[in-house]
DNA sequence: ACCCAGAATGAATGAATGTTCATTCTTGAT
DNA sequence: ATCAAGAATGAACATTCATTCATTCTGGGT
């Protein structure tokens, strides 16, 4: 009860905590996750390096190599939190108990991959360097796609439900799933590399304007 | 336009050639960035280094920085050239007096974005590194933004000839041009990260039943 | 109060890479 | 044949970076 300021455990990127802190694995794996996907995001997934990880964590440079084994292995395991993140995000809504209403429901959706600040942004720059070494690299391909196949099932299943709910005819579920993950990334590309071309706000609009073609009489 | 490979007097990988050949300035450009392509795709853009671009063209190390002043600027011309080859060639279509028909004009448009073989598949892995990067790189940035901008522009005006000639009501050709891009681009994604998940052939109906439901009378 | 398992540190190491430049070679003009 | 311009080479250099590890420090258990 004596020292009243230094309360929490939490190190602020302030200069004054100088004193070692010892904390669970688990937990500066997490902390090391949230430096790296804000370095790729601001410097470039080829422009990081472990001293600007470990020291944007406010931790030495050692510690990556504890906690992780490698480089390698660090920026693996950041790609599968962000994929993982991201699509469980989707399936949660997509399974939604939440919201019985189909219409509401893809709203819903539609406001998880269009939306929020900043943030957002930052995972999308880091989705999109991994998307980029995918090519060269089956790791990043069989992470991505073990995520992506389930999400897109489940927006399958999602859009089976409301064709039968609306009895709309001559469209094939799955060829609209695809269609509509596919205009997602696109315009999550546009977002992130013509910012200026492409605001969040027509994203939104295109997006709903495909989905209120294929079911109009659940969207607006 | 067409491939990029030079089917000239080049060294192939074959061991004979010791000869030193001198050649004018714009060749060994070009030599170069198509090197640097075939490097990217095949290792990843983070991977690239000058001692293995100048190895797949057969030349030497100190070459590359007597016709591009520096690694940076190879990269940064590598992604002009792949930029302004794709973008150009869509334009080359959309504007196209050879093809009179709209419908077919479209028709056209899409074979170009997702038609071709191993060729197309590199462009593609080249094209997504950048993108990685981009957020993190204005020059990046400006570069693909600066020909998008004039594909987008030509895109939509086709569009609008197309809206008016079938007297379609309700559809906004900008709208729809932004739409469409962004869907290409997130089919091009799905063919490099998911090839298993998504062929050629369903991304190209995908696509085609796009533009179906906004331009009933002009597909199909 | 003491102890020690293991968390954390960061200087040192060695490998990899971009860039330079003194030298060699080719070609076309004279 | 001769020569100069400049294209091409690649060993050498300086830098940067991932990884290691001897050492220090912390906090919970006794």
């Amino acid at each position: 009860m004596t020292d009243a300021s230094s309360a929490v455990t939490e190190a602020l990127p302030e200069a004054g905590s100088k004193r070692r802190q010892i904390r669970p694995k688990a937990e500066r794996r997490q902390q090391l996750i949230d430096a790296t996907i804000r370095c790729i995001a601001q410097h470039g997934l080829s422009a990081v390096t472990m001293q600007m990880v470990t020291r944007e964590a406010g931790l030495s440079v050692g510690i990556a190599n504890l906690h992780f084994e490698s480089k390698d292995n660090l920026l693996k395991e950041t790609l599968r939190f962000v994929a993982e993140e991201y699509h469980g995000g989707q399936i949660d809504i997509m399974e939604g108990g939440d919201i019985p209403d189909l219409g509401e429901r893809l709203d819903a959706l539609l406001d998880f991959q269009l939306g929020r600040g900043v943030t957002q942004r930052q995972k999308m720059s880091v989705w999109f360097a991994y998307y980029g070494e995918a090519g060269a690299r089956p790791v990043y391909q069989k992470i991505v796609s073990t995520v992506d196949r389930l999400a897109a099932q489940k927006l399958e299943a999602l859009f089976t439900d409301i064709i039968r709910e609306g009895d709309y005819r001559g469209v094939d579920a799955r060829e609209l799933a695809t269609g509509y993950s596919a205009l997602i990334d696109g315009l999550h590309l546009g977002l992130l590399v013509t910012p200026r071309e492409l605001s969040k706000r027509r994203a939104r609009a295109v997006a709903r304007d495909f989905l209120r073609r294929a079911f109009p009489q659940h969207i607006h």
